[in-house]
DNA sequence: CTGAAAGCGCTTACAG
DNA sequence: CTGAAAGCGCTTACAG
């Protein structure tokens, strides 16, 4: 086997022809492993031992140029590692163009308008197939408007002019979700600390917690519902106002809402689950899977959401007539829910 | 302006000629807004309102052909989005790779040998420049052997044989400088918690601790260092143990492990930093930015490193003669340590 | 069974 | 100032 050095002339079918004592045509075929064309035995073995040689790999490439398909998808996103959330898309938007012979051209732009026409640009000069546009937290976007040069879908976003496919979470399922866990449980006041900032997942949980509570014929009440912050001092600060509701669960707006108020708890010598229950969103591994006790919460499914998007953009699955798919949040049960 | 669809044929230089009335030479010309070519006024109107009108964008594919050069980069990662760490990597070597005109093929192999073959021969048939092997905690990997078909950086981790050049986080400096601040802070018996897991994390910063308390006069005790395991668990253990030394500050090996520690501490009515002072590594953000109080650590430069390995494999850094070349782990100063 | 030739969408000397 | 032609690395009818 000989080894090429990265500025090295490529090796070239030409170049196995010539050393194999045949046509390019030929080599093609067996390279290709075409059906249908009958090589000689001893000819497919001389093109077979020349690219061995030689160290020959197709130039996908020119493949591409003559075939006129592209193997490429772009994905657009705002945000890559600032939370496990985008990463999870890109994860499954990979492994699901991987699987179906296509390749993902991941573009980061940090939600810059700018940054994103560029991206848009460039992967359009690349005869992207399409494009997958998502963002790291479910929320409502205008795409811009070159993206309507392409098969666009929208992941974990939507638009409200209705122009492209989307798939999002299902908020509403997930709420339920959240608050089924404490009713099972036996809990009948069950608090919810919601978001401060307007977004679907605020609206949507709310209204899944409020169907929850209906459907096991709980009477909703306004004072065991309030915003917070969303994040880890969110949830500390609002440890006073739940014990003053006399509630003996809760439901988080997200993990790190969970870890303040697990914190604000703890230093009140009360702990979780005994004196409270508590029910995370997001699933967010490094907290809920590690807190004292662990943290029964719902998962976003943003592994999903990126999967989805390619499959649809790859006419892969059926979308629903006003373009819009919702993906279910699951339920993952830990420890901090007391069975009453 | 007129808008394509998905399966719409491409429109092509031939086509924006032909609109124009002028040959692709020409279209080619002032598309590329070549130098050194004179074109008449009235034919580059034409073109540029053809290309306009026809919605025309150049095929970086067939330009890629003819220019012999690849515009893309591969990356090899085994975990994309389990922690932060891999994806900042990714962000990193994206973000650099762009600045140059770089593409960059992410592909996630969760570490398994089969797909990262795969990758690789998917990489070098689209003739990458190269190829960045990445591991989203530091180690030392034997890296697949078709990787010696291109050039290759190995990203956050090593190879003994020292085949390829290698670009990992500077773990002594980073040892050294968690317990500095701890030291400058006052404090002389610092307790370090170090990892189970063996691996350059845990040799490195050890070293770095010797060497800090060394050049601070401070003598080195065997009883103030142990492993434990690298999470929160791990240091929620570590509490009695650390208590019994007398140490006035410690170093976690992680800020999961500090997460442990904290939690651990307030259940016996401790806090930090009055009681303890307390110092992690890593600084994940969820976690460091986020506990109560919010942790002092040392940074990995997880996006340092993608960008230095683009850098590198583009020949725009230099690498020392060993091919080894180490990033700084800056600290990161928040509100865990008391200043005596 | 095998190969010459045209063509994919572009760029670049080379001639006018 | 402008264009015909060759060529990048491949595939695919079409002839032998």
């Amino acid at each position: 086997m000989r080894m090429e050095v990265g500025g090295e002339p490529r090796v070239t079918m030409k170049q196995v022809a010539l050393e194999a004592g045949v046509s390019v045509t030929t080599v093609s075929h067996v390279v290709n492993n075409k059906r249908g064309v009958r090589i000689g035995p001893d000819a497919r073995r001389r093109v077979l031992e020349a690219v061995d040689r030689l160290g020959y790999r197709t130039n996908a490439l020119a493949k591409t140029l003559v075939k006129g398909s592209s193997p490429f998808i772009g994905l657009l996103s705002d945000s890559i590692a600032s939370t496990p959330f985008a990463g999870q898309i890109v994860r499954g938007a990979q492994d699901a163009a991987w699987q179906h012979g296509h390749i993902l051209l991941v573009a980061n732009t940090e939600g810059n308008a700018e940054a994103e026409e560029r991206a848009i640009s460039m992967m359009l000069q690349y005869k992207v197939r399409g494009i997958l546009f998502s963002r790291w937290y479910h929320r409502d976007v205008t795409p811009p408007t070159s993206l309507r040069e392409t098969s666009t879908v929208l992941v974990n976003c939507y638009d409200d002019a209705g122009d492209h496919t989307c798939v999002v979470p299902d908020e509403v399922g997930g709420g339920r979700r959240a608050a089924q866990t404490l009713i099972r449980a036996g809990h009948r006041r069950i608090a919810l600390i919601n978001t401060t900032s307007p977004s679907p997942a605020r609206t949507g949980r709310l209204e899944g917690y409020r169907r929850a509570l209906e459907a096991a014929g709980i009477v909703f009440r306004q004072e065991l519902v309030w915003d917070a912050q969303p994040d880890q001092e969110g949830g500390y600060a609002s440890a006073e106002r739940l014990l003053a509701t006399g509630a003996t669960a809760v439901c988080c707006h997200n993990d790190r809402v969970a870890m303040g108020l697990y914190d604000a708890l703890r230093e009140r010598g009360l702990s979780v689950p005994t004196d409270m229950s508590v029910v995370g969103f997001d699933n967010q591994e490094v907290i809920a899977g590690h807190l004292h006790p662990p943290l029964s919460t719902v998962a976003l499914p943003h592994y999903k959401l990126g999967v989805a998007g390619v499959r649809i953009l790859l006419g892969l699955d059926d979308v629903p007539a006003d373009g819009r798919v919702e993906i279910e949040c699951p339920s993952v049960v830990r420890s901090s829910v007391l069975t009453l």
